[in-house]
DNA sequence: CGCTTCCTTGAGTAAATTCAAGACTTGTGG
DNA sequence: CCACAAGTCTTGAATTTACTCAAGGAAGCG
């Protein structure tokens, strides 16, 4: 028996110490701007593990990720599951013009979200359009990176399937390798999850890290944080060069 | 020895007679608006098979398919290459606010564009703001396609991928099915076509395609040409539906 | 400490790929 | 009009990759 899952109404920050305040749909607002936006939000935190939204929930908030990781899934009837999109701080959950959503968005970890009543939004933007325009180029980003990753669903190997994931997460995470070597990456989701990113079972994705660890390019400090030993050697291994991104 | 492909300059049909007019990023347009569009839009053409914009291009032009299909590609340095989107008549190319292309776009079929010159497009999209909503609803849409691809392309068997591919033809090229039957469906793609959008190889594509008429689901014209016979039959393989889409 | 969840590893299997050969189409030139 | 070539498609056989099934180990939580 577990407790129901508590999702709890914080007292926002302040726009202005916001942790996503440069990266965020609000990137581009001036002060005025943020103040409107500050009239209508509201923080709301989510337990690992919990549903935020359902597929074909109708859409009440539109929300920014403030803290902590969730993810966007589809599945088939048959409980086949693909993960569509991975959330990280300052990513952006719903769009303009759109009453339903069409996955379902899971906490990974304990998530704090931004949240803004959808169509107070909606009437918000129309007037906004630093607002509007962020949101074009935040859909336009997770268009390439949607057909980024149709790529490597439908063309890549195994290895060169977690290869990738692991260079995304450095890239993601803004952990710069200058050295050929990464420290202390965070690593925010369970062998299963991993695999339901990359169309993978999860045995496969054990194996092929295990293979990774074994060939000295990786190394895990837990079993959610790890360190790149040879940047290199994972470039090289996500396939997209066949130079492992040397300067030439 | 073939002749070097030939792009055409046409003279470009009136918007009030175009026929994409209601579908196309000029849906929601006033005739005012109409006609500042038709100040910067030319009618070109490529024969089939020949590239209309590589990856890295700067982007000149964007456009809107008048007629014919063209594919959007992506390539691994050793040759995979995945398809990452299928563009029939009144799909856009191109985006506000980039300047290069991030996939390969190649007519399949003889292919007419409508090109507006990128600068004086964004110009205009600034204020005409029922052309950039209509951009936001396309980019969504193409959001939301992509990731049912990821679906497709992730964890759906090689019979599930084309009966998903043919379903998909069948609804945009609004082709009911009302008796359990459609007739005279277009199939714009070789097998290799198919194989690069699906994620598989050729010969699966083959194979699966003669399982499918071979159990009396589809029947083929010609090359090119096909019918669905058992419409039901072929739903229930797509794997998205345990019932066909049958009325419980 | 004991339970549950998550992870690893091995052995056998299944699905799709690769390699290969031949058939059908379509267009071209004699 | 026919023959031939190039491109496309089909089908078979062998192989490979990743999957399934299974067991045991490690980690995290009450």
């Amino acid at each position: 028996m577990t407790a129901a899952p508590k999702i709890t109404l914080e007292t926002s920050v302040k726009c202005g110490e916001c942790p996503i305040r440069h990266r965020a749909v609000c990137a581009s607002c001036t002060s005025d701007e943020l103040g409107e936006l500050e009239k209508i939000k509201s923080y709301r935190t989510f337990p690992a593990g919990t549903p935020i939204m359902w597929r074909g929930d109708e859409l009440v908030y539109v929300a920014s990720v403030v803290r902590g990781v969730a993810t966007l899934t589809k599945a088939l009837e048959d409980g086949r599951t693909q993960m569509v999109g991975l959330l990280l701080p300052s990513d952006f959950i719903g769009r303009p013009g759109r009453t339903t959503l069409d996955f379902d968005v899971t906490a990974v970890s304990d998530v704090t979200l931004c949240c803004f009543e959808r169509r107070a939004f909606e009437e918000l933007v129309v007037h906004t359009p630093h607002v509007s325009q962020r949101l074009m180029e935040i859909a336009l980003d997770e268009l390439d990176a949607a057909r980024d990753w149709m790529l490597l669903l439908g063309r890549k190997t195994a290895r060169e399937k977690i290869a990738t994931f692991l260079d995304m997460l450095i890239r993601r995470q803004n952990m710069q390798g200058l050295d050929g070597a990464v420290l202390d990456l965070a690593l925010p989701l369970t062998r299963e999850e991993i695999a339901n990113y990359l169309g993978l079972t999860l045995e496969t994705v054990s194996r092929q890290l295990s293979q990774l660890k074994a060939q000295n390019v990786i190394r895990f400090l837990d079993r959610k944080r790890f360190e790149v030993v040879d940047l290199q050697a994972l470039h090289m291994a996500t396939g997209d060069d066949s130079d492992g991104g040397m300067i030439s």
